[in-house]
DNA sequence: ATGAGCTGGACAAAACTCGGACAACCTTGA
DNA sequence: TCAAGGTTGTCCGAGTTTTGTCCAGCTCAT
């Protein structure tokens, strides 16, 4: 972090007091000056009166050695690193590269069981806040949830399980109709915004994002579109319930390497055929299509024969994406 | 244009007393004084007896200034900033909540930019940047153009028009189905974020915004949920397409003591009076209950039979809405 | 006349500083 | 397996700075 830290595009000027790291980070005022004290993680300036400084780069480094943390790395193996490898070591979470440090490289000790208790008692919290029509409390709890874990996670442990449970709880009638509106159109705003946490150059390879015609749904694309974003792609998002012909002309217009859509209700619209099959036909061999969403399940044959790419998981549609990154070069 | 910006067109007459200023902006008089003779964080006008006579420009400073404050900042930071940097200030917090590094808002924030935007232009430029489908750019003129107008004036100015323009644009076929849908799921994404600018604190009125069944396009209201969240309100938005009883019920469950409605497509809906009279004859004689959009203009006679409040332009909306407010206690 | 606004100043709570302590947890090696 | 020692989050106390609130004595509005 010294002077050999020449290449990053993030802002070194001084000028966040503590409390707005802690804010931005997650992390306390206390644990800040902890690892300042002992590891030197960050090295503010100093105000006039000797009230610690930070700049952009600060937090960054912050976030991002609480995320490997998170993950299981020790404080001292990390602490060093320049903001390139921590960011390395984030990305490639428990994936093995090699090429950043052999303390790094060693296995990583995993207290899951911890973690998905906390998850299950989270989703009842976002659940009860929804009864309450209590949506400054249900922002919190999602901020928080987000803080503390990743995006990824915060996607599959967090928000797919309460999606389901909504789902559910409307069905039931233990929730109404307007509380599933409220808690919808939130997540809809919610979600919306996480594309942007990244800093894009305009030189990622991008990728269409959309539901195609008569699917309404657009919440499932839209943690798609969050998810690439980490991973260096540049969403074009579309919204929902785009017909084939469109998509086809965003992705020749945009360039996009791959387009992805997501399948939920009706699940068995007699369009979903007609329009996967267009799309196929029309579009260059050199863009992967993507297809996720609980309603693709009904549609094996016919994905098979087109020969496109499916995702169960959301870990596996990142997977399958980086490769088709990768090929593309 | 650049430099002589210490207007930054918001109304500089000094006209509101000290209470009201208090009351719009959530803090105490006190504090107000305090902050003036500490920081010079305004400079208010006297009357000819020296009571402090302050104008919108200094009413939205100290908006500001509170909500940064509450980000984290030192007062002594942020209290001689300009509007425009203030802005900038704010928008970099709130443009995603939580942990998140500001993206595209660095070049523009915290420095005063150098450049201001065309009125006229503006529009065109957006225009411009959907038909390039560049997201990014889009985004970024958004963003530009939220720092340097207030935010009733961009939603008034830039965004209205922009929405009418596209529609045109669209019909002539100048744009395609998908500009339209990108342009517009990026201004949900947009409008939704705005109205986490504000601090809330609970204790302010609540309005339940939607749109009623059969109304799909949520954007107007949205535009009033951002709207009415810097004039002291909190909003429940809904989404759209709620039908009557689910308003009531999210009315009587939050105790909300106002609702409004978006009304734009279709016009003729069958279903608006049905609805809007059920509306009115469940609520409560103390709720008020709203009527915009330009799908309003077809049912004038009725909403005068059932003593609706229609609002015309956002401005005359806010009016009425203050009003109502006042006349709470 | 009663309430509200004005000024200057006092006061106290909150926030930040530092050094250090401590308990919970983990790793390591006998 | 258990003890020793390392790691790490949290807390404490005492001193400083920042910030919110309150007061006294005054003027002014209704």
């Amino acid at each position: 972090m010294s002077v050999s830290e020449t290449t990053s595009n993030v802002d070194q000027t001084p000028r966040h007091p503590i409390r707005l790291v802690a804010n931005r980070t997650g992390l306390t005022v206390d644990l800040i000056r902890a690892w300042e004290k002992r590891y030197h993680v960050v090295d503010p300036a100093r105000s006039e009166t000797q009230r610690r400084l930070y700049s952009d780069y600060d937090i960054e480094r912050l976030r991002l050695i609480r995320i490997a943390k998170q993950a299981g790395r020790r404080l001292n193996d990390i602490a060093s690193l320049p903001l390139v490898s921590l960011r390395a070591v984030v990305s490639e979470e428990s994936r093995f590269q090699g090429a950043i440090e052999p303390a790094l490289t060693r296995e990583v000790s995993w207290t899951q069981s911890t973690h998905t208790l906390d998850q299950s008692d989270l989703v009842d919290r976002l659940l009860y806040s929804i009864a309450m029509m209590d949506q400054l409390r249900f922002d919190q709890l999602l901020q928080q949830a987000l803080v503390d874990l990743s995006l990824p996670d915060f996607l599959e442990q967090a928000l797919a399980p309460l999606l389901a449970e909504i789902g559910e709880a409307t069905r039931r009638g233990q929730l109404r109709i307007a509380h599933e509106h409220m808690a919808t159109a939130h997540l809809r705003t919610f979600l919306g915004a996480l594309r942007f946490r990244e800093v894009f150059t305009g030189s990622e390879p991008k990728i269409v994002i959309t539901t195609p015609t008569g699917q309404l749904h657009e919440l499932g694309a839209l943690m798609i579109a969050a998810l690439v974003s980490i991973d260096g792609w540049q969403p074009i998002y579309l919204g929902p319930n785009t017909p084939a012909d469109e998509i086809i002309a965003a992705v020749k217009q945009s360039g996009a390497k791959a387009v992805s859509l997501s399948l939920t209700y009706p699940a068995d619209d007699p369009r979903i055929p007609l329009e996967l099959t267009r799309l196929r036909a029309q579009l260059s061999d050199d863009v992967a299509l993507f297809v996720g969403g609980s309603a693709m399940l009904g549609h094996q044959e016919l994905i098979q024969r087109l020969g496109l790419q499916t995702a169960t998981t959301l870990d596996g549609f990142r997977a399958s994406l980086m490769q088709s990154r990768t090929s593309l070069r």
